[in-house]
DNA sequence: GCCAACGTTGGC
DNA sequence: GCCAACGTTGGC
């Protein structure tokens, strides 16, 4: 059987609902919560065990990528779309066919420092990144290998 | 806290 | 199937 290359990922939180330092306590989480179809379709068609992850902080200051992740289960049904008391509730997404699918991630690393979205931004091997791209909102996109491994390199840089 | 850029919803 | 209204994301 041939093995899928390893895939690598960018994936949003915000700090002050779950940061890289809770990923950290916790060794893995549930990527629960995503209501994007584009990103939903990530997690239940692309994302395979053991792919990377650059575990990225917004709306913060600055903004930026703070460490580094792997999946640690493939896409299966988010189940806080059924749970009337979960903010992620969703009445619209049936047991029998669920409409949200998440991932887990499990924890690799904390960076040595935040490689800010500015930081990438103006690092040429980082222009084709669409994290930097106006208007992306995206919560979960793909990146490149040379891109995370570039990202990885200078956070474990001194600025 | 503002608001531009998106995505989704629902009336028609 | 169009598109206005609405909700959300996320940088600033």
């Amino acid at each position: 059987m041939e093995t899928m290359a390893k895939r690598y990922w960018l994936m949003k939180s915000e700090p002050d609902v779950y940061s890289i330092d809770d990923l950290e306590c916790n060794g893995s989480t549930p990527w629960e919560g995503v209501r994007n179809y584009q990103a939903r379709n990530f997690m239940r068609d692309e994302m395979k065990v053991g792919d990377g992850v650059l575990f990225y902080h917004s709306n913060t200051k600055p903004p930026g990528v703070v460490g580094v992740g792997k999946v640690s289960r493939a896409g299966y049904p988010d189940g806080f779309a059924f749970d009337k008391k979960s903010k992620y509730f969703d009445p619209k997404s049936d047991p029998e066919e669920p409409r949200w699918i998440m991932v887990d991630v499990a924890y690799v690393s904390t960076l040595g420092r935040c490689v800010s979205l500015d930081e990438m931004k103006e690092v040429p091997g980082l222009s084709e990144m669409l994290v930097i791209r106006k208007g992306m909102r995206l919560s979960v996109q793909p990146v490149q290998k040379n891109e995370f491994q570039l990202v990885k390199k200078l956070g474990n840089t001194k600025a």
